[in-house]
DNA sequence: GTCTCGTAAATGTATATACAAATATATACA
DNA sequence: TGTATATATTTGTATATACATTTACGAGAC
């Protein structure tokens, strides 16, 4: 049963093999796809599948009437994969659970107006949740939301399904933007998170969006003792540039 | 001057609206490609087209047989783009520079042995450099290059590239490993990074692999308060910016 | 009732072709 | 010399078609 690999995918290995032989110096253009198809003995639709793979994740770009060319900085090169607290615990086959420290509406901070996309002193909704894993603090969550835009948002049960995830059901295929950063945090948190005095936490910040509003804007603290982002990715700062 | 749209991009809008706006739910089957043919009046391969995008960005997941779903978790969704510190500084239109502290072959700490997939002991290449923003230390690198695979990495010089610059051009399209965390420094980074007393510090590990030969293995410490990373997914974005 | 097999449905791969659009280069002209 | 124009090259989009592969489902044999 030796398994059939489809045309394209051996152009694109060829392709990815030349570029780590660095068979093709920066800024010099790569075979074309004639080139490419009369090489492999395809037509020129097969060799534009392959290269269009390798095109989508950033590691070549092309310029019409010009060529192809290894991409200078990698769209996407590494990438930090962040996803939903519970969804995370579970797959790692540890128990998840909460508390909810507070549901309310409250005013915007004036800090945060900035971020909002509001007024300061505007009505929103907020959210405090500690998170566990297996019982132990993981992540402390403070979420404001849009009352516009999740009017329901305060008569969920937290218990059931994180905000997280009652928002993702409301609102599909949101923009995300993501901020990290290294923090201190104070007595309240530190007690909340277990900390030891003076541990740093990674702090998250997290928007979304679902077109142009401003679902909600989280800021999601770890301590940094017992947390990481980790991600394994092809391709990276390759440095390499057309004309 | 109207800028004719591709008609497959005007299917992949319409299937995006439509995961929006919970037109199919979760576990539902999407339109076959031939139906999103028909109802836009194209061929069969350009309703692919669409489609095939949308798959490439986790959005979407087919079974062959079966058809098309909506991808229950996004694949690689939030990304965080890391990348090399001197492009990042320069792309803010700052000044780069940096402090060569060290730049000899060691011995393997056997804390960094597995990291390195080497015993404890074995020679490795070590640099230890200070880059600094405008004269201000914005990351603190201790590289750990594998002498096999990188036998000039001792003969550079690191005020003209940085050992990322160095190390991409001799292997491109590497594989990266990346984790992220919030820790703690001793007095010497304090020292080296001006911090604060106390000051937490973004941590990244980066390891980086040719094939299955790993090359080197990275500690990069940021200032907590003078750094982040950022991005925003299905946008603009993707890099790092200071307050 | 259970198992096997055929068929339908849907995606996966591949071809040959055509024309559009963008770019660089060569050419003609003032 | 400088500028406008034509041309060749290369990628971008789109079509119509063909066959392969995977899966579910139902019909028929036992």
């Amino acid at each position: 049963m030796s398994k059939v690999i489809p045309r394209y995918k051996a152009i694109r290995a060829h392709l990815e093999q030349g570029i780590r032989e660095r068979r093709w110096c920066p800024g010099e253009r790569l075979p074309t796809e004639m080139a490419l198809a009369q090489e492999f003995g395809v037509s020129r639709m097969t060799a534009n599948k392959a290269v269009q793979e390798l095109v989508a994740e950033g590691v070549l770009v092309r310029h019409q009437g010009l060529g192809t060319f290894i991409a200078e900085v990698r769209a996407e090169s590494p990438l930090v994969g962040i996803r939903n607290i519970s969804d995370e615990i579970q797959e790692r086959g540890h128990v998840y659970s909460s508390r909810l420290l507070e549901l309310s509406e409250v005013a915007v901070p004036a800090e945060l107006a900035a971020q909002l996309g509001m007024v300061a002193g505007a009505p929103v909704f907020l959210s405090r949740i500690v998170h566990q894993e297996n019982g132990v603090p993981i992540q402390y969550e403070a979420r404001y939301v849009n009352p516009l835009h999740a009017p329901g948002y305060l008569d969920q049960d937290y218990r059931q399904q994180t905000p997280n995830q009652y928002l993702s059901g409301l609102f599909p295929l949101p923009d995300v933007e993501h901020v990290v950063e290294a923090v201190r945090v104070d007595v309240e948190i530190e007690a909340l998170l277990q900390l030891e005095p003076g541990e740093p936490c990674l702090l998250l910040h997290r928007r979304t969006w679902s077109g142009s509003k401003l679902i909600s804007y989280a800021r999601l603290l770890h301590p940094g003792s017992r947390y990481r982002l980790s991600s394994r990715a092809a391709g990276g700062g390759g440095a390499s540039a057309p004309r």
